[in-house]
DNA sequence: AAAATAATACTTGACATCAAACGGTTTTAT
DNA sequence: ATAAAACCGTTTGATGTCAAGTATTATTTT
């Protein structure tokens, strides 16, 4: 089913460009949407599972920042998910000795074994979204969206987020 | 730049299909932060902007409940977004004679304006992003994101949003 | 040692979004 | 005609997010 008739618009696109970025972005909110779906039975938000599947999936200690930088996600925003997550007791903030400010997110048994329990139908979603699909045509997917990424990439100076705060 | 990179993850992808997901997700994410930059210089949010070239690019009347399905977004948001506009002066809500549930959304002298001057760049970083591919190729990929979806709504029956409502 | 700078986490305010519920309105069924 | 169902927009409450600003702590410079 092509955009034109999902969206109910009435003209088709002229521009193939903009119907391939538009399809990468409905794709991408149909899959959130799915995830949700999944997430949901587990009494857990996309933000909160991402947030204890890297921490499930990490060796060694993680501060906030570095959470915040493998998910691409402001400060910000890992300080209110960790505040739900450690009020369910799945993860909690341990302090650092030799250095006040930054804390250690942990995550605790209760916490893996929500993980455990969740990655199976997690994946098996996946594989059934995509079944579709060879290895072959994976990979070549995979290597068009990194260069679109990395294009986008020039365009907007790097994507820092967490900017200068002033000057 | 892989995504393993791009997120300073410590192991490879094992399974090629979640990395794929991932990409397309990740892919999405930074499109958005990418328009999002443009839309700000017009002091609009990336909603604003949907609802606004929405309208502009519409013949005949629209009611709020067609633009949500247009957009893929709940009547309650296109209420709050709506509200927004509105108070900009770029679109307006106009009673309809003979079905007092409904209003026509609008858009005005003020908001056409703004939209002829936001489509030049937001066309021009479509094209910017994805200068790398050929028409066929953006072919090619929007045949592979379709499937995918066709998959989804498959897993997730029909995704209609906004619920029954009751009973 | 003191002052300036940087880094880290938190707070606040504004948005967009959804789910659920509500109050009118219109359509359908009985 | 009346009752039931469906529809439309709105409101409320919860999340997640960002931008901007604050407080605290580390590091570097002077």
């Amino acid at each position: 089913m092509s955009l034109q008739e999902e969206l109910g618009l009435q003209n088709p696109f002229i521009d193939i460009r903009h119907e391939a970025v538009l399809n990468i972005v409905r794709t991408s909110n149909l899959l959130s949407l799915r995830a949700a779906q999944i997430f949901r039975g587990f009494d857990l938000t996309e933000a909160q599972f991402n947030v204890l599947f890297s921490l499930h999936f990490t060796k060694g200690n993680v501060t906030q920042a570095e959470l915040g930088k493998r998910l691409v996600v402001t400060r910000a925003s890992i300080t209110s998910v960790l505040d739900k997550l450690e009020a369910k007791g799945l993860v909690r903030r341990a302090k650092v000795a030799g250095n006040r400010r930054i804390h250690h997110v942990i995550i605790t048994p209760e916490g893996t074994r929500v993980v455990q329990q969740l990655e199976p139908p997690y994946r098996m979603g996946i594989h059934l979204a995509l079944a579709g699909m060879e290895d072959e045509g994976c990979r070549h997917l995979i290597g068009e969206l990194e260069e679109i990424r990395e294009r986008l990439r020039q365009m907007m100076g790097n994507g820092e987020l967490d900017e200068p705060e002033d000057s």
